[in-house]
DNA sequence: GAGTGGTCTAGACCACTGT
DNA sequence: CAGTGGTCTAGACCACTCC
């Protein structure tokens, strides 16, 4: 036997999946549904409280109740990776003009507001695990913040981690006034002689907490966060910067391309030990 | 001004971070903790809602509520791919002896469960889309189901689809009893004479449907899905197969790798138009 | 059967948004 | 100010789990 809310919430939701009740469409009101269903006020909430946490309506406080729209993704690609290393070798006219974050939104900088804050900060175990340092090895901290300039909700928030004894070489990678740095990182860890070989993500979901639901715009419940971890080791193995984004989960798409090595040509394609 | 649950669900999560109340430990009753904080039922109860959905407590009914505890996460990596590449080159019984699954988790095939259901659609537009043919192209639709033997929560659902005029030429493709397939997809594809060049995955994050939470064995709310759709594009630049991929969030990790190319070496690592 | 969480009601009052 | 959703109470009754 279900509950009435959950059987009001699959009529709603079927009523949405059958364009009833169109994308941004404001629903009937709570009191009104509430009679409908000949349910107090309480399990009429419960229902809409189910729809609104699988992300289906949205509620507005002193507005209505709506039903959400897909929201637009961002696409983050793998291909960003080689472009970025590749853009540490412009000149720095060049380097100036675009980021990383501008190519993959298509916005251009103006666009585009952004907030970075540094310190210095001691391994703590799973960093240290992360670095294969010890506990208590000093890094750089990086948070970003970066947002459109429209939309006001930001895209990502992200806190990157370099091993300070690297990039004390040059004391200008110590001052986030330096931000943005015309180039990335990968150029800045090219002035102390870095260069990074390959990247490694680390993807995982979950329910966003309630600061970073806060920061990342997330008004409505119901949305998952993409929790991305990317560690960058150099040419010599060392791990050189770990980064951790925090990504809306709906209004973002990552996208990895793996090449596959080829299979020897020395025979026909069809074969194997079956049939024929 | 914040809400009491708000208070209150800020109050317990503190003491759960802080170890006052331990992973996997019973928290105390509704009605106890009701008098605690000297509210009513449902504002206590929807405190501990709130616990719920961000995946920070799971409640029993008829037991209590507990302190959630990290699931082991399943990790996914891209190596993988290169790895299921190469075994539709063994002989058939090196094939037959373990599959992708059983690599990712370490658990041995008889600890794992299989199904799999086999049918022929027509895409439709979005397919279509994907596979850059006309809407109403025939496709062989497979579905899949994984799950460990002793957990009996599923992995991973999945649905595959491969262009029914490719697969057509070895009539055993089209049979699910021939499932699990001794080296997999890559070999199936073999026999066609196809050879996949290349995967790209394209990840998102969200609340699961109600459906989708139960056949992944997600009982308790606060959990995100991984969706992840997989595209094949062979060496002649077709898309071969598109599987779509549920994980559970909060039991998987994907792990992308990316080399980079390395910079030209003929100049010496520091330089750049700044400094020195 | 005792103890736990799950559903539901009726009604009061507050807070936000728009005109 | 009217209309909307947000919070909260007190109390009833049901459903599940375990002894």
């Amino acid at each position: 036997m279900t509950s009435k809310y959950d059987r009001i919430a699959a009529d709603l939701r079927r009523m949405i999946d059958a364009g009833e009740l169109a994308p941004g469409q404001k629903m009937p009101s709570e009191t009104v549904l509430l009679g409908k269903y000949n349910v107090s006020l309480l399990t009429m909430r419960r229902a809409l409280a189910v729809l609104e946490a699988s992300g289906v309506i949205e509620k507005r406080h002193g507005v209505g109740n709506f039903v959400r729209k897909a929201r637009a993704r961002v696409t983050r690609t793998t291909e960003r990776y080689q472009w970025e290393k590749d853009r540490a070798l412009l000149p720095e006219s060049k380097r100036r003009s675009t980021g990383a974050t501008e190519r993959d939104t298509g916005l251009t900088k103006d666009d585009l507001s952004f907030q970075a804050h540094y310190s210095v900060i001691e391994a703590d175990e799973e960093l240290a695990g992360v670095f294969k340092a010890p506990v208590g090895t000093r890094l750089l901290k990086r948070t970003y913040r970066t947002e459109t300039g429209d939309d006001s909700a930001p895209i990502a928030l992200s806190a990157s981690y370099l091993p300070y004894e690297i990039v004390a070489a040059n004391p200008k990678l110590l001052d986030a006034a330096n931000e943005p740095w015309p180039g990335g990182t990968h150029h800045q860890l090219r002035t102390v002689g870095v260069e990074v070989d390959r990247i490694v993500d680390e993807v995982t979901a979950r329910p966003p907490f309630p600061e970073e639901a806060e920061q990342l715009g997330i008004d409505a419940a119901g949305v998952s966060v993409i929790s991305l971890r990317k560690i960058s080791i150099d040419t010599s193995g060392r791990v050189v910067d770990v980064a951790d984004v925090l990504l809306s989960g709906d209004r973002t798409q990552l996208v990895y391309t793996t090449q596959l090595n080829r299979w020897p040509t020395d025979r026909p394609s069809t074969k194997g030990s079956k049939r024929k």
